[in-house]
Formats: structure tokens, C-alpha cells, sequence
DNA sequence: CTCTGGATTGAC
DNA sequence: TCAATCCAGAGG
């Protein structure tokens, strides 16, 4: 077997739409005392500086200072009092860009269950694979990301990083404006494997001849 | 200091 | 359709 080959920065500085699409069929790592978790990364969103759903859009703050770092870090950040979500940093140091991972298909889980660290998933039954990482917070918690991990970098050693593998062929992803945001809403900044029945949700989208897919 | 709403999820 | 659950960010 052949030693996989991490991405390295020069992947991560460059435009956040161009990342997003390449960073699917990409290997998303995590090495754990108990194992490590790895997933195929099958759903991506960019999210821009100039964009008005982006946590960068209103300049540096606290929260989102990696986002304004060095590319090929992770920018994790909680959301509703209860889930965290990770992205990893594009573009030059300076510039507030990021892609939100959403949707992983599951490789190798040390404990190929949910994780149950969060009181609504204890005494959870064990879930089936093609629900263990389709969504931002569960794919976190899957493969055991935690807040700890925000502002590691991607591009070292480890314990978390992405290797590189084969593009997805552009006429295999599919475009679509992406999920739960309410501003920038019709901005085609979210793109899946069309293969893959892991991804998140399908949806109607807008965008003609992006290869827009129903359902 | 107070207030509002969110890049989600799972239950009803 | 809606509650859970809490903090970042904006405004006074």
C-alpha cells in the first residue's frame, strides 16, 4: 500500500470555489488514541468574504480569527447550543474564506456508531452508515473532531489532515445554493458527488446546466 | 448589559 | 413543524 500524500497549503490558497469542488472524493483524516476515522468528503460549500452568510463577512472577530489565517486550517465554530461544525481556511492569510465540510462517506470509524458526547445521542442505538456522517454536526462528532481541534493545521502531521486523491469529474458534482442560511441563499456555493448517497440532501436547485439534480 | 437569531438535528 | 440549548455579535 502506498503512503497517501497529505494536501499541502498551496492546495488550500486558492480560490474557495476551486477548493470546494476539488476538496470532494478527498479523504478527510482524524488519527484517534482509539483508532483513526477516516471518511470521503462527498459534500462541500464555499463560503466567501464578500458574502453575507459567511461568519467573515463583517470583519475579524474573535470567533472567526482563523478563518483570516493561514490556509489549510480548521475553522470549527458551535452553532445552535449544540453542534459544532468544521471547515477548512482558503485563500492568502488575511482573507476571511473557508469550505464547510457537510457530508462525508464513512471509511473507517474506530467507533462506527454516533458518538454519544452530546445528551441527546446517548443510549442511541448504533446508526446506519449512510447516516453516520451526512450533515456538518454529525460528521464532526463521527469522526471526533471536537473545539479542541480549531485552528490545527491541516497540512502537518497530523491528527488531522486530508489526503490527496482523484478529483471528482466536474460533470459528476452538482450545484446547488446552500443549506440553512437565510442571506446569500441564492448563491451556488454548494457542491456534491452525484454518485454518492451519502450527501446530505438533494434539493431542487436554481442552477441550470450545473448539473441540477432533483430529489 | 440585554437581546436576537443561527452554516443543525431529531422528535412529534 | 418545532424544541433543544447557548453563545457570538450587535446595539444601548
Amino acid at each position: 500500500m502506498v503512503t497517501p500524500r497529505v494536501l499541502s497549503r498551496v492546495f488550500y490558497a486558492r480560490d474557495t470555489v476551486m477548493v470546494a469542488r476539488e476538496l470532494l472524493g478527498k479523504f478527510l483524516v482524524h488519527y484517534l488514541p482509539e483508532g483513526t476515522a477516516i471518511g470521503r468528503i462527498v459534500e462541500t460549500e464555499a463560503y466567501l468574504q464578500n458574502d453575507p452568510a459567511c461568519h467573515a463577512a463583517r470583519g475579524l472577530t474573535k470567533r472567526n480569527r482563523v478563518m483570516f489565517g493561514p490556509p489549510g486550517h480548521a475553522y470549527i465554530y458551535f452553532i445552535y447550543g449544540m453542534h459544532y461544525c468544521f471547515n477548512v481556511v482558503t485563500r492568502e492569510e488575511g482573507v476571511g474564506e473557508a469550505v464547510l465540510i457537510r457530508a462525508l462517506e464513512p471509511i473507517s470509524l474506530p467507533k462506527d456508531r454516533q458518538a454519544s458526547n452530546l445528551p441527546r445521542r446517548v443510549g442511541f442505538q448504533p446508526a446506519p452508515k449512510v447516516n453516520l456522517c451526512r450533515g456538518p454536526a454529525r460528521l464532526v462528532q463521527a469522526m471526533g473532531i471536537t473545539k479542541a481541534c480549531n485552528g490545527f493545521d491541516l497540512t502537518n502531521k497530523g491528527p488531522l489532515v486530508i489526503w490527496a486523491a482523484e478529483n471528482v469529474p466536474s460533470e459528476k458534482i452538482v450545484t446547488t445554493n446552500r443549506i440553512g442560511i437565510k442571506a446569500g441563499q441564492e448563491l451556488p456555493l454548494r457542491f456534491y458527488a452525484a454518485d454518492s448517497p451519502y450527501v446530505s440532501k438533494k434539493i431542487k436547485t436554481k442552477f441550470r446546466g450545473e448539473n441540477s439534480e432533483v430529489r
